[in-house]
DNA sequence: GCAAAAGTCAAGTACCCACTTTAGTATTGG
DNA sequence: CCAATACTAAAGTGGGTACTTGACTTTTGC
């Protein structure tokens, strides 16, 4: 329902850049012109329009013109989103090692667990940093 | 004191490739081997391990090898700090708005509010989209 | 011991994209 | 009206990097 949906694809594309974090940055605290937004940055004018539209197309940031100034602004809910993708990504990770460390933990042998093979990678050795 | 501290820039940078994010992904459901993370990518081995590379570098994968099979794993701490920078921004923008929302809101003069202007960059209108 | 499997290393290519320059359009203040 | 200001649009250039290929090393199964 939302006007602009972005995927991820785009919004971890466009925090890729450097300098396009570095805008982000910025406008955390606070919307901003184009050429305020440029003004701390080494680059021209212009490169830091192409880089607004790229996280405008992320859906990273909104701008709405006025006059003659364009106006950036953050737009949490991407940002949200971003932070939920990771998120998604760790909980599943660490539920994995819940469960590997439930099984590991479990010294009684545990009727609850199914029979069903674990399907979780076995760790068969505490494991030394390379082997040479 | 951690070994590895990656830089907000290597992880966001490695997450910047949609490749990258694929393998991030697949990790996500376990440890695998470097020609198991190939197996569904459209690419060759090769091209795999210098993406595992990077991964590795920016510190949201950690590897092992054991006799000719190197199996890689992600590392949610670094996850966790992309997710704090996203956070961050998000929670400094959203404090801004609702101090915004607070002096909106604020129907009665309220004299705790210092003379001093809010710094706030002004918003005058409800503003149309765009101006043409 | 040999061959297949799993990576590793080094070049090389091709494409993407960050950035520049140049030229142009609205908008605003005096 | 004139000159700044604040972009906007288009084209071009260079460097980075994703990916390939081919040769080589190590491990493992038979």
């Amino acid at each position: 329902m939302h006007a602009h949906t972005a995927s991820s694809d785009q919004v971890f594309h466009a925090l890729g850049d450097g300098t396009r974090r570095a805008i982000v940055l910025q406008l955390g605290s606070g919307p901003a012109s184009v050429s305020e937004l440029a003004r701390p940055l080494p680059i021209s004018l212009a490169a830091v329009v192409q880089h607004v539209q790229v996280l405008e197309a992320s859906g990273l940031v909104a701008t709405h013109k006025q006059g003659r100034v364009r106006t950036c602004h953050l737009v949490p809910d991407a940002l949200l989103e971003a932070e939920r993708w990771l998120a998604q990504r760790r909980a599943l990770w660490e539920g994995r090692l819940d469960r590997l460390e439930a099984l590991v933990h479990a010294r009684s042998p545990v009727d609850g667990a199914r029979a069903t093979a674990p399907s979780i990678a076995p760790i068969d050795a505490p494991c030394e940093e390379e082997t040479p």
